[in-house]
DNA sequence: GCATGTGAATGCATTCACAGCG
DNA sequence: CGCTGTGAATGCATTCACATGC
């Protein structure tokens, strides 16, 4: 397995949904959003829609933390704020390394989310020994032959994997054998992972994929209803004429050799 | 709402749960690795341990398509890798815009699993006139003023966007009013859009926090059971020295004002 | 009065287990 | 005989609707 899912039955201590864990940090923003604009307090039809999910499954989020609110008014934004950053663990400070600092991996390091609500890049580490002291995003490169010592020293349990797909299972061993127990992985792979070692998937490709399917299928419908949008029939004229063959079958898996793009691989 | 669901009942077609949408993307790269090392055919068992799932699940999943397996032997590699393309849509050709080219939305440029599979880069777009012209994969950065009229030459019905949140909804709008029902998202907003077009958010800060959420849940519990994980220990100790603060709630939302980071922001 | 908090109802998704077929 | 394909069973998640309490 590697489902990004601790499976054993969770040693019974307060059951949060798994649904309910992955939307905290939704509820987080927007009220971190009303807290800047010291908005006091909020009801769950507001915040919801700030949110963007319905009322009743916050209110039913929330009553797996507690009882927070106030029949009749609503919530305290400040409070709710700690309660919730407390709940995800964003009170303590958590140390991440970022593996692979091609393209992506230098955007991550850029990228500011990491930096606010307790994460902090603890080292950047690249097996390209050209990009050692090379500083990204102000922070110098270090080699792969560090990473062990990088991770003990820091103590550091989350590890994100930005390197190319052939290399994501070796780093990750490699992660978790020097004590890294929640990953956070960009590249095209399924990795595998001993229990107790959790792993989450983000993959460009695949929400292309998804998003292409609902594409197909909204235009199949037009098509069967006999409407025409013109940005499909556009689409699908320049398609056709820039594809040679007729169904394109074969234009699924030829993508050149790889190793070439830097930080991140085919599909 | 934007949840990125068509929330209409789904004409009734041939209703394939979105849960298995979501899992066709692994099974066709794992069948496409197979086929490249010429493998014929394949096992429930063995294709759903290369994608990371069990088999029942992904027998299930495959009975939705139809019966494409042979019962004693499994499934023909070549055909299965077909079937899905054509489900997925991605026996088409799929121009995408990339709206927001900083650091991340080059990363995403020169995402090799973007030219396969289908898809194609048409054209990046970023609001400074400074990186007009200027060539980014290949591919030369065209100014927002050109926006409407790429996505209507081009007929794209896809679009990426990886701007700052503050940016993002106004370009969500723009990209929807030219024609473009399908997005998706790597700004940290909600975004909100007409029926009928789908969104998809990838948002890294989320999942970080989810993986910290189970990291706190696993000291904890092991702190409960008297057990001592080295690097635990170190990263309480090093933790705890670098804030300076005891429980550190307000380490929570200060990060000095945006529109500093390239092409994503805060939290 | 009004918005929370929550049992009960519904709807999806996963898993089981085996009948059916090559 | 082995592996697919699928009804039936189970388990989660979402939604409904209202009692509860400020």
């Amino acid at each position: 397995m590697a489902t990004g899912r601790t499976h054993r039955p969770a040693t019974r201590s307060r059951g949060i949904p798994e649904a309910t864990v992955a939307r905290l940090p939704l509820y987080l923003r927007a009220l971190t959003a009303l807290s800047e604009r010291s908005v006091p307090t909020v009801s769950s039809e507001e915040l919801a829609a700030a949110a963007g999910v319905n009322s009743a499954k916050l209110r039913k989020d929330f009553s797996y933390l507690g009882s927070y609110g106030t029949r009749g008014v609503g919530y305290d934004v400040e409070y709710l704020v700690y309660q919730i950053s407390r709940e995800l663990g964003l009170t303590q400070d958590w140390p991440v390394v970022i593996v692979g600092i091609g393209n992506l991996g230098a955007a991550l390091a850029n990228y500011g989310g990491f930096a606010s609500r307790g994460f902090r890049v603890a080292a950047l580490i690249d097996a390209d020994p050209a990009m050692a002291g090379k500083p990204v995003a102000g922070i110098p490169v270090q080699h792969t032959d560090e990473l062990e010592k990088i991770i003990q020293d820091e103590g550091v349990s989350i590890g994100v994997i930005a390197t190319p797909a052939g290399a994501a299972q070796q780093v990750c061993e490699r992660l978790v054998a020097a004590g890294v127990t929640s990953i956070l992985n960009f590249a095209p792979t399924v990795l595998s992972v001993p229990d107790g070692v959790d792993v989450r998937k983000v993959d460009l490709s695949i929400e292309l994929q998804i998003l292409a399917f609902h594409e197909q299928r909204k235009a199949g419908e037009l098509a069967a209803a006999g409407t025409v949008v013109p940005a499909v029939a556009a689409r699908q004229e320049s398609a056709a004429a820039r594809r040679g063959t007729a169904a394109g079958q074969e234009s699924v898996a030829d993508q050149g050799p790889d190793g070439d793009v830097p930080a991140v691989m085919p599909t």
